[in-house]
DNA sequence: CGGCCGATTATCT
DNA sequence: GATAATCGGCCGG
């Protein structure tokens, strides 16, 4: 099980440390599992991609509060958004959830999600995940580190640091420099995934 | 493949 | 009244 200072770290160092950590949920009497793959860090006020640019708000108090609480958030009129957050109470910060790889009840969650069922972009994006996973702002605030609750993370895979790459945060918009090129944003890809899972089965 | 664009509404100014 | 940490459809090459 995941502790307390697990999360209570700044999201820069706690988001490539979730690659590889499952994400499981109950769900219509369903358990759902995948292997978190794509990460994004917001971190503080001082960063301008961060909701918290502009204080606390009845939205995005959440990230003021405890880490390893979910932060979730609508936008687009129409998506759901899954964020774990991060640092110490009152420093506003937070991992978003970008990528899944389906580890357990995938054909639950196709129900939930049948575009594109399981091809390549499935479950590729922020929004989709949450929907194979049934997650909505019903979940906001939810304690993310009970283990057989409605939704809850584990240690999972052991993926090395070079199989890890950082690349700049997508969807920013206008968002000014430094914080639109800074390499917040932490993947593994599916095939390394994959090989993992079929190397760590055997010890 | 890649780029453009409309959908749709809670939240904040 | 404007914006949005996105998605999926449609277009062209």
């Amino acid at each position: 099980m995941l502790k307390a200072d697990f999360f209570e770290r700044p999201a820069p160092l706690l988001a490539p440390d979730l690659i590889g950590k499952a994400l499981a949920r109950r769900h219509n009497g369903n358990m759902l599992v995948g292997i978190i793959t794509e990460t994004e860090a917001y971190q503080g006020q001082e960063d301008l991609a961060c909701h918290a640019r502009v204080g606390k708000t009845k939205r995005n108090q959440v990230m003021y509060g405890e880490a390893g609480k979910a932060y979730i958030y609508f936008t687009y009129g129409m998506h759901w958004l899954l964020n774990i957050v991060a640092d110490q109470v009152d420093t506003p910060a937070a991992v978003l959830i970008r990528e899944i790889f389906p580890l357990a009840g995938a054909e639950a969650m196709a129900l939930n999600r049948p575009h594109l069922a399981y091809s390549s972009q499935w479950l590729n994006g922020p929004a989709k995940l949450t929907q194979a996973f049934g997650i909505d702002g019903s979940l906001n605030g939810h304690d993310l580190q009970e283990k057989g609750s409605e939704l809850y993370l584990v240690e999972a895979l052991v993926v090395p640091q070079d199989k890890i790459k950082a690349s700049p945060r997508v969807g920013l918009g206008n968002t000014p420099e430094p914080w639109l090129s800074l390499p917040w944003r932490w993947e593994v890809s599916w095939q390394d995934v994959k090989e993992l899972i079929a190397e760590q089965k055997k010890e």
